[in-house]
RNA sequence: GCUCCCAUCGUCCAGCGGCCUAGGACUCCGCCCUUUCAAGGCGGCAACGCGGGUUCGAAUCCCGUUGGGAGUACCA
């Protein structure tokens, strides 16, 4: 059924709006599966609604992708021998098949209004709702001509075919519409530019797609599509019909489909947050299916040897963005130590905890505290809170608010002197010699509990009540620096 | 309304007739480790919607029912 061979999958989404995670999913798994079976994976992109579709869009449509590594062989900025990819400079090609379609009396001219059908099932009896009514399938020329006299301009429609349309589906097994089912749908507007119900099978067509992997929400229109295709066969435009496989939808919270407004929806959040693609992949592609029934942690390369399209589940899944944050953690635990560098220095530089362009004296800084911080870390952003103390300038420096109420009290004061003096002592200033000299200090000399000695210095070192390890900080922080902050958090 | 899809812990996924007193992950709760915070280790709570069949045997097959979802556009 599936050939190893000779695979054609393609992602083909809309420019409207912000990439979407629910997307971005489907796009992964045609990936996946392209690359699984050796196959081509084509990028089209479906701009036929001039007023929904934008430009910036399309962009982000691009860059969405290259981020997370979903790269492409036919489409957009890369080319291909079945372009172009974009549908919007394929209108002749739509026209030349929809004529030829309407020639061969597949297609037929459409007069009818909304409201003339919902007066004619009304009439009938029938519930208007029912929709069109395929009255204008045999018209005669002269009926026709008098709708041209009146002034109207007909949509073209496909002629149902009088039979069951059915399918084995790649996720869900057979599937199938009782024929009279589906009236018939329009192709063509009455102002001549095609419709998705047009372009999307034609193009699939005319592009050699194999396979076609889509959202469940694009199930109901498969047997139109059925339709057109065996169209499309008589008319001599392919010879086959590619299999289908929908995807299970991707819900938010609750029971609704994730909505486009909904900003868990939106890819480049992720991203912002500092997301890795290697966690979001991850993430997302646990969203239907699974690699083994005792982990769900793989790399991109284990997803594709392990990804089949059999093995999706049919059922609708919820975006749990607790999840998602676990598994993007475990990933970005995984990191190397310099890639983990790499990779967070441009949050830093956002958070202003950092130029873009460190300094040496910074990048060595950071290197030596990163495998603390990329161990406590959910996403990338978290390190701009919990770094700031080690890069900021001594003047602006100053205990996070909340932090300072809560441990710089009165009680503090005993122990940040015992800390100032036991450490203005020491004769090497390293980690393990300052960790020996407080607990010395303060959990023995003052009898203190470690909870209680700690705390203070921890939120004069670093500003908060949550940091890397405290030792090593005040290390890389260095002498004079941490006792003048040991100094002035002294409650007065 | 009509057509179609779906139905296992709160959530995602495993299970494709006996291995299931139903497994993994996230969340939550304990404990251990750590004289901070995490990470890590161990353990716990928690599910086959309901009713009929088929079968020696059903979470797994069939029917019904209930519940959810999608579509029903000159959007995609």
């Amino acid at each position: 059924m599936t050939e190893t061979t000779g695979v054609r999958a393609r992602f083909c989404p809309s420019p409207t709006g912000t990439p979407h995670v629910g997307l971005i999913r489907t796009a992964l798994f045609n990936w996946a599966f392209a690359r699984h079976h050796g196959g081509t994976l084509v990028f089209r992109i479906e701009d036929t609604d001039a007023a929904r579709d934008s430009q910036e869009s399309y962009e982000q449509l691009l860059d969405g992708l290259r981020w997370l590594g979903i790269d492409w062989d036919e489409g957009p900025e890369k080319g291909g021998e079945y372009g172009p990819y974009r549908q919007s400079e394929r209108r002749e090609i739509y026209a030349d098949i929809a004529a030829r379609l309407l020639a061969a009396g597949e297609l037929y001219e459409a007069y009818s209004t909304n409201e003339e059908v919902e007066e004619r099932r009304k009439a009938a009896g029938q519930d208007p709702k029912l929709g069109y009514d395929n009255f204008d399938r045999d018209l005669t020329d002269e009926q026709r001509a008098a709708f041209v006299a009146e002034g109207r301009a007909p949509v073209l429609r496909l002629r149902m075919p009088a039979e069951d349309l059915a399918w084995t589906d790649l996720v869900r097994g057979d599937i199938s519409f009782p024929a009279g089912s589906i009236p018939d749908p329009v192709l063509v507007r009455n102002n001549g530019e095609p419709l998705y119900t047009l372009t999307n099978p034609v193009d699939d067509a005319l592009m050699r797609i194999t396979h076609v992997l889509r959202g469940e929400d694009l199930l109901p229109s498969t047997p139109r599509q059925l339709a057109l295709y065996q169209a499309l066969r008589r008319i001599g435009v392919t010879d086959f019909t590619p299999e289908f496989g929908h995807l299970p939808t991707v819900l938010g919270e609750g029971t609704k489909k994730l909505s486009k407004r909904d900003p868990t929806s939106n890819l480049f959040n992720y991203r912002d947050r500092g997301f890795i693609r290697e966690g979001l992949l991850n993430y997302l592609a646990l969203l239907g299916w699974s690699i083994a029934d005792d982990h769900d942690i793989f790399s991109v390369d284990e997803l594709i040897a392990a990804f089949d399209i059999g093995k999706v589940s049919a059922n609708p899944a919820r975006f749990d963005l607790k999840k998602a944050e676990a598994i993007n953690a475990t990933h970005v635990r995984a990191l190397s130590a310099e890639e983990f560098v790499t990779r967070v220095i441009p949050y830093l530089a956002t958070g202003g905890v950092l130029p873009e362009q460190p300094s040496e004296e910074q990048l060595s800084k950071l290197r030596a505290i990163a495998p603390l911080v990329q161990e406590r870390v959910t996403v990338l952003s978290d390190s701009v809170a919990m770094l700031r103390f080690l890069f900021i300038d001594e003047e602006t420096f100053a205990p996070e608010e909340d932090a300072a109420t809560k441990v710089l009290n009165p009680d503090a004061e005993p122990v940040l002197r015992s800390a100032i003096e036991v450490l203005e002592g020491l004769p090497k200033w390293e980690t393990s010699a300052i960790e020996q000299a407080l607990k010395d200090a303060l959990v023995d000399g003052l009898g203190l509990k470690p909870r209680k000695a700690f705390a203070p210095v921890r939120v004069a070192i670093t500003g908060r009540t949550v940091s890397p390890p405290l030792y090593e900080s005040m290390e890389l922080l260095g002498r004079d620096v941490s006792l003048g902050r040991l100094r002035r958090a002294v409650p007065q």
